[in-house]
DNA sequence: GGAAACCCGATTAAAATGATAGGGTATTCC
DNA sequence: GGAATACCCTATCATTTTAATCGGGTTTCC
């Protein structure tokens, strides 16, 4: 079970609106900075907009802001906006995908851990990473990656 | 974040064997009914052999089997076993992978929920499934499936 | 009007997944 | 002992998904 870069990226993103809130309109190509391509970074951002979670600002001087306080977003809002909702498996979302259909234990198995993911990962929202960052200080105490 | 077929077939598969506990080996070809490729199915079923959850009997009359009691196996063990670990991303597991590293929100987020869902799953044992599809009845009064 | 910057659909390359193929080995039963 | 049964294993292939790129379009500011 993986999420796909999407998830990671799209996250990275948000982290990096979130921390640069009431700045103004973050260009792409700033956001670029955190280590992902400018043109799929784009299509990550599109995503991101159309769910409402950033604004956009067209034209020169423009970019993209957080639509919303940090407090409000979840992790569960960022996964859904750029990868789609989480099926851990077809027959969760979808009656007919399977005959053995509604007494299936395995069905009702599927969605009690979709729900619990679901809970868990909508409990965590954007602030929480910042203010993680900052109880954990500028911990140069890192051992420096190879 | 989805789950592979893998994942669901074994689910399938050992809640097969569940059912058949102490009715000695199943063979392949019976567990197959389930509805997976034989062969496929052999693949799945010779990692959740090499992760200790069947035992099997080889020749003639042989087959495969339960290697403990339902109350026992979790779910955890039998999505590790035909899937792998799960990693939301590589970040959680390979320290190098990122020069972020340490000091990463991002990647302190993953561990948390990863911790979360990983302990989700090992709550839920086969036997739950056992007892959830007794108290559901021999429910059939279902919707037929078109 | 030109530069900055977002918008968007189509295409492509690489990787993961789902499935198949085909031969090998152990065991039972006649 | 040999045929039949049934698990064991690695390699290959087809499909789908993912990651990324391309190339043009539109909006806005100066």
């Amino acid at each position: 079970m993986k999420l796909s870069t999407r998830g990671k990226y799209g996250l990275y993103a948000m982290y990096y609106l979130a921390s640069h809130q009431g700045e103004g309109p973050q260009t792409l190509q700033s956001i670029s900075t955190i280590g992902v391509p400018k043109q799929y970074l784009e299509q990550l951002l599109g995503s991101l907009r159309r769910a409402g979670l950033v604004s956009t600002v067209r034209g020169a001087q423009g970019g993209y802001q957080m639509s919303r306080p940090a407090a409000e977003v979840s992790l569960l809002q960022i996964i859904d906006a750029v990868e789609g909702p989480i099926e851990l498996s077809e027959c969760t979302s979808d009656e007919h995908s399977c005959d053995r259909a509604c007494s299936c234990p395995v069905r009702w198995v599927w969605q009690q851990v979709s729900e619990r993911i679901n809970a868990e990962l909508d409990g965590i929202k954007l602030s929480d990473m910042l203010t993680q960052q900052r109880q954990d200080g500028n911990s140069e105490q890192c051992p420096t990656p190879s």
